[in-house]
RNA sequence: GGACUCAUAGCUCAGUUGGUUAGAGCGCUUCUUUUACACAGAAGAGGUCAGAGGUUCGAAUCCUCUUGAGUCCACCA
């Protein structure tokens, strides 16, 4: 043996050695002998993206895990996958198409489509290869990518379904749009910023004599959506003013004054002007007051035909400056508060602000969904580690509002709904839409009907009806349509554990379902976590994991958080051809605890080598030793054999309650100032025998290998000459050691 | 406004149902190239565990309050 452990001359080696003893492979169900199951579903990663170190800390745990109970004699199955990752890959993929010079835009949909197929195809094995240089031993063999023909085939079947358990509806809402993204996004999805804006307050004059009412408003371009002013019960001039009506400040038309609760009294004026069509407060007071919609603004961010001619066409801030210079002349502007505080809606991905615009889309009831989950929580069939996470998800299930699960891009699964497109019903949803999305369905139309019959209809449209379409997989019939929008991601990745086991191999779903671990990141709680929760509960009746272990996001050396912007990305291939993948694995998960964030640098890593370079070196001097045969007194031999036990007890029951990063500074420690700095030294004066001293180094290496499984297997094939593999060995009991 | 989390050595963090002199890594000081390892070893400096009060025979750990930090959610134009 070296005096240096070279990762870099081993770790390919035994992974293809582990490979090709078909290591990784958990048993069917048909032939687990009544083995005891254990199965961790990956989190998917997407499948176009390179590994960044988030990804590296759940290989970490997850191979931990999975190796930890293949040793203890379960069948244990890791399920690989990658995820198409709807938004977010259209979204890079539309990125590249403007960096070429191009848009979505010049392509129909199935173009469209097959372009972003190739390209997710072109990098999904990137992110699998980059799995495997971290050691991890997920079976292969299961790998399942979200897009999968039977995979796609299932979600379309629990969608069928929920919709015939009449858990779907379409609706009009005003949705969270984003006018770059081009798109609608759950509650979940908006990210919300401080930001200081210009509050301007504008004079609605009274229709026949008195004061006029002052109005508050940072978005005085919406003014040709108002449809009405309205106050607070209790506002002094109430009485004055029931039954009164203002002039709209810029198209003059005439305004009812209303009394809602939902004004705040000691905000602004005190005075609200209620525009239903982009603001959710006016939204819902609207609705209580049976108020009209006037939609000013489009799905592509400039203001329609319903403003004014000298409008139309404008973006929202140059209109914004068009109308306060209108307002200014004609003297309807009293003053502005030029630093007001206030939270500013965001698209979590683009960072545009999100306009609230109404849209047709469909809703999950999540009330029968989350009931049954709660339940589950509070008698404990699902434990969750992680800091307090806990609590917050059982708030959220408590206050979820209905899940709005279309989306509108092509990169996902169509919507299995349709329409009936004859000539007295073309009220599909065109108004809503923008027009590249709908480009294919124009031309389907174009080829039935003349385009002055179309535009009748859209012309013609009033607010959609519910029900008005077909769920089914297939075209219904020859004059039907089918919806151009797509699943929301989660949508489908909610089922995930469901669907990636019964799409497996034979038996897998009733075998391994419910799974023991799901192991991710707790800033997917809500997103992921959550719904799987429902969506598993309500296919199968049963949580879909025992147990949740939420891992914190790695942070930088400072503990900043990683961004490109900063610069400070930490790229965990670089530090595993560096230091190793045992060093990089050991470094995320030492000493840090579920639910927290933790801070991982280039120098923990590298302390962590040097770990498993002492790991070598400690084997190095048991091997010399053997060689000597040296006859000993052995006066510490039982005492050893004592502590060695009690540490294998320790080790394993902190795995067992999931104190991972504990149970990986035990290792660490007693294995570096216990085995080495006491138990070597003793064997070097003749105290502990070298065959208790090599037993004992037998036993370190199962207890280190699901931690660092190359350097431990390295040695293991040093030290053991019999051909065997310390992935197949079993864990190390008290009694005996195993 | 609501919720959650945190505050421990110079830095990054552990501290397992409250139990002797509070630990690790990195950094620092001194010494050692001794035949496993200098990617090392030995010795050492460094903490009134944010502050105040309470429960207890006993508190870093449990409770209350204060201060400070972070995260999530809600959102009033």
């Amino acid at each position: 043996m070296d005096s240096r452990y070279e990762h870099s001359q081993f770790e390919t080696t035994i992974y293809k050695k582990w490979q090709e003893a078909n290591a990784f492979a958990a048993p069917e169900a048909s032939s687990a002998d009544g083995k005891k199951p254990f199965c961790i579903i990956m989190p998917p990663p997407n499948a176009n993206d390179p590994l960044h170190v988030g990804h590296a800390m759940f290989v970490s745990i997850e191979d931990m895990l999975i190796r930890y109970h293949r040793m203890l004699g379960e069948a244990s199955l890791w399920v690989p996958g990658t995820d198409h990752a709807g938004i977010e890959t259209q979204y890079v993929f539309e990125k590249k198409l403007s960096k070429e010079g191009k848009s979505r835009f010049q392509f129909d949909r199935e173009t469209l489509y097959q372009s972003i197929w190739d390209y997710v195809h072109e990098n999904s094995s990137v992110a699998l290869d980059q799995m495997k240089q971290l050691g991890a031993s997920a079976d292969w063999e299961r790998y399942k990518f979200t897009l999968d023909p039977d995979v796609v085939d299932q979600v379309l079947t629990t969608f069928e379904k929920m919709a015939s358990d009449n858990l779907i509806y379409r609706g009009e809402r005003l949705v969270n749009y984003c006018v770059k993204c081009g798109t609608a996004y759950s509650e979940l999805e908006v990210k919300y910023v401080e930001r200081d804006d210009a509050l301007y307050y504008v004079t609605y004059p009274l229709e026949g004599d008195g004061e006029p009412l002052m109005v508050a408003t940072v978005r005085p371009e919406t003014i040709f959506a108002d449809v009405a002013v309205a106050i607070h019960p209790t506002h002094p001039r109430a009485a004055e003013l029931k039954d009164r009506q203002v002039r709209n400040p810029l198209t003059g038309a005439l305004l009812p004054i209303i009394t809602d609760e939902a004004v705040d009294p000691e905000f602004g004026t005190g005075a609200l002007k209620i525009t239903p069509a982009h603001d959710p407060t006016d939204y819902e007071i609207g609705q209580r007051h049976n108020l009209p919609f006037i939609q000013a603004i489009g799905f592509d961010g400039r203001l329609l035909e319903t403003t004014s001619p000298d409008y139309v066409g404008l973006k929202v801030m140059p209109a914004r400056e068009k109308s306060v210079a209108e307002l200014k002349e004609k003297g309807l502007l009293d003053h502005i508060d030029s630093a007001y505080h206030h939270n500013v809606s965001t698209c979590y991905r683009c960072g545009s602000v999100i306009e609230p615009l109404p849209m047709a889309q469909f809703f999950i009831r999540v009330k029968p969904l989350t009931k049954p989950v709660l339940a589950a929580l509070d008698r404990q069939e699902t434990t969750v580690h992680g800091a307090g996470h806990d609590k917050i998800l059982k708030h959220w299930l408590t206050n979820l509002h209905d899940w709005n699960i279309s989306r509108q891009i092509v990169w996902g699964i169509r919507m299995p709904i349709w329409y009936e497109a004859t000539k007295t019903n073309l009220t599909i949803k065109f108004i809503t839409k923008q027009q590249e999305v709908v480009t294919g369905l124009i031309d389907e139309l174009l080829q039935r009907y003349s385009i002055e019959e179309i535009e009748a209809g859209l012309q013609s449209l009033s607010a959609p009806k519910e029900a008005d379409y077909v769920v089914s997989r297939t075209k219904p019939g020859e004059n039907y349509l089918q919806e151009t929008d797509t699943f929301d991601t989660w949508f489908s990745s909610s089922q995930w554990p469901v669907v990636s086991l019964k799409t497996n191999k034979p038996g897998d779903f009733d075998y391994y379902y419910p799974t023991a671990v799901m192991e991710t990141a707790y800033d997917i709680l809500m997103f992921w976590v959550m719904r799987m929760m429902m969506m598993g509960v309500y296919l199968t009746g049963k949580m879909p994991f025992k147990d949740v272990y939420l891992h914190g996001l790695v942070r930088d050396e400072k503990g900043q958080k990683m961004s490109k912007s900063k610069g400070n990305v930490v790229n965990p291939l670089t530090l595993v051809e560096k230091y190793g993948a045992d060093a990089l694995r050991m470094a995320l998960v030492m000493s840090t605890t579920a639910g927290h964030d933790s801070a991982v640098g280039e120098m923990k890593v590298k302390g962590m080598r040097n770990f498993t370079n002492k790991v070598w070196n400690a084997a190095r001097f048991v091997q010399m030793k053997q060689a000597e045969s040296v006859t000993t007194d052995q006066v510490h031999d039982e005492e050893f054999t004592t502590y060695l036990n009690r540490t294998i007890t320790l080790i394993t029951q902190q795995l067992n309650d999931f104190k991972i990063g504990l149970a990986a500074e035990t290792a660490h420690n007693e294995f570096w100032h216990w085995y080495c700095d006491i138990a070597i030294e003793q064997c070097k004066k003749g105290e502990i025998s070298t065959t208790v001293l090599f037993e004992g180094l037998k036993t370190w290496l199962r207890l280190l290998h699901p931690f660092m499984p190359f350097v431990t297997e390295a040695i293991w094939q040093e030290v053991v000459t019999d051909n065997s593999l310390l992935i197949h060995q079993s864990w190390p009991s008290a009694n005996g050691n195993g």
